[in-house]
DNA sequence: ACATTTAATGGACGATCGTCCATTAATGAC
DNA sequence: GTCATTAATGGACGATCGTCCATTAAATGT
């Protein structure tokens, strides 16, 4: 399937490769370049990137426990010896996949999050939430491969890196919103620190009852829950 | 296994049915239980929750990936013929391993919130949270195995019934205690789930912050914060 | 005492694991 | 076109996986 797509796109960028190179010199040296990235038969980067998809993907669907080299190999249709080719051994690409799965998530996460700079705080404390519980970021793939990875962290320390929520942007995000929130009525100290730290947990939770209960999950009342509790953290914001 | 387990208690149950008809009828039937449990070199049973307690220690320990057949038995002081014996292969084990600690987390539970009968449903939700956090429930190895399962439920079915925060009691514990608080002063009619299903989460929440950095967790804090937004869900109560 | 039943052992078994490497195929340089 | 370089293959390798069973040991029944 992914293997035919990437067969066609490949030939035809060879064509379009050879045209070139006739035609212009420092030009196509360029697009050869180029072309290489995309097309080429001969593509590292693009294995790597296809063997690590693969990995997500016999993660998501058989587990960590069954995802072995051959299975991870046969799904991407390359030869068993890619792995350690590319990345030097199996625990090397079972790394690379979480950075590339965090890495995802985040990129996903600032495209949904990127509000105007006059965006109030309210309005962009609830773009993550309702970015997190949106189905871009929160389906099942997703789901079984974040706490697949989660349970294998703490025996796998390249894992443990790639495995939590807290990345430094997004706390500081939510807590600079709930900072200029805060300083209007607030006074205790903590009040900032509990709404950055309680929101993130509140969404791991929702990803938990996500994964625990597929069926019985709604984006829209999990969204209202968390914004219910915000609502009583800081009265008269965070209304409906 | 459960067919094994059945088989055996059928055959001491038969023995000890004679015994007893030798010599006393009813009291014999329950010393001669109590002392085979107890004393005799032959238990099955006992051999069965070393087993299980190896299981989770060696999860714990190294992780799921790395829990083999091999390793169990060796940290039993067991032979590696006793797994196939007792639980017909691995994966029953595994299952038993899941739900006897499951098993475990709610007698403690339930243990720790012991309250007396004239206690104010306030106090009752915070015996939840506080017992959840506690040292007895939440340490490192209890996390440590509760995310290595979680992490296997979705490609094994017969863990994922033990992977879950929502056992029945302890959510009817938290709603009908939330009821009896919202019943007071509340009017809308999702306050109750919302409290209930918002508290889980939270604490799920937490012990994804416990796992994650186990130095910089307080307990204390982590009790405060819950406590915080449950103040703001239901005004005037939870006041510290 | 002996016979019977059951618990427990530990090695045999085929399958599969992850790693590595000799070989082949494709590409770039001259 | 030829050669050097690099990507890619797929089988060999020893180790280890989980399962199973012939055997031994212990407890029970007669």
């Amino acid at each position: 399937m992914l293997r035919q797509n990437g067969l066609s796109c490949q030939s035809s960028c060879e064509i379009d490769l050879r045209d070139a190179t006739k035609q212009l010199e420092l030009l196509g040296k360029v697009e050869s370049l180029k072309g290489r990235k995309r097309g080429s038969k001969r593509d590292p980067e693009a294995k790597k990137q296809l063997l690590i998809k693969a990995t997500l993907d016999t993660i998501a669907d058989i587990g960590v426990t069954d995802t072995t080299v051959s299975r991870i190999c046969e799904r991407s249709g390359l030869s068993r010896g890619m792995i350690h080719l590319h990345f030097g051994g199996k625990d090397n690409l079972l790394t690379a996949a979480a950075q590339h799965f965090s890495a995802q998530y985040y990129s996903e996460m600032d495209r949904m999050t990127d509000l105007g700079p006059d965006a109030s705080p309210e309005d962009r404390v609830m773009a993550v939430i309702e970015a997190d519980l949106s189905e871009a970021l929160l389906n099942p793939r997703s789901t079984k491969i974040w706490h697949a990875f989660r349970g294998i962290a703490s025996s796998h320390p390249g894992i443990a890196r790639y495995s939590s929520t807290q990345d430094h942007r997004l706390v500081e995000t939510l807590r600079l919103a709930f900072s200029e929130i805060a300083q209007q009525n607030g006074r205790d100290a903590n009040l900032v620190d509990d709404a950055t730290s309680g929101t993130l947990a509140l969404m791991e939770g929702m990803w938990v009852n996500y994964l625990t209960d597929m069926q019985g999950f709604s984006r829209r009342r999990s969204v209202k829950l968390i914004r219910r509790f915000l609502c009583g953290l800081f009265p008269g914001k965070f209304k409906l």
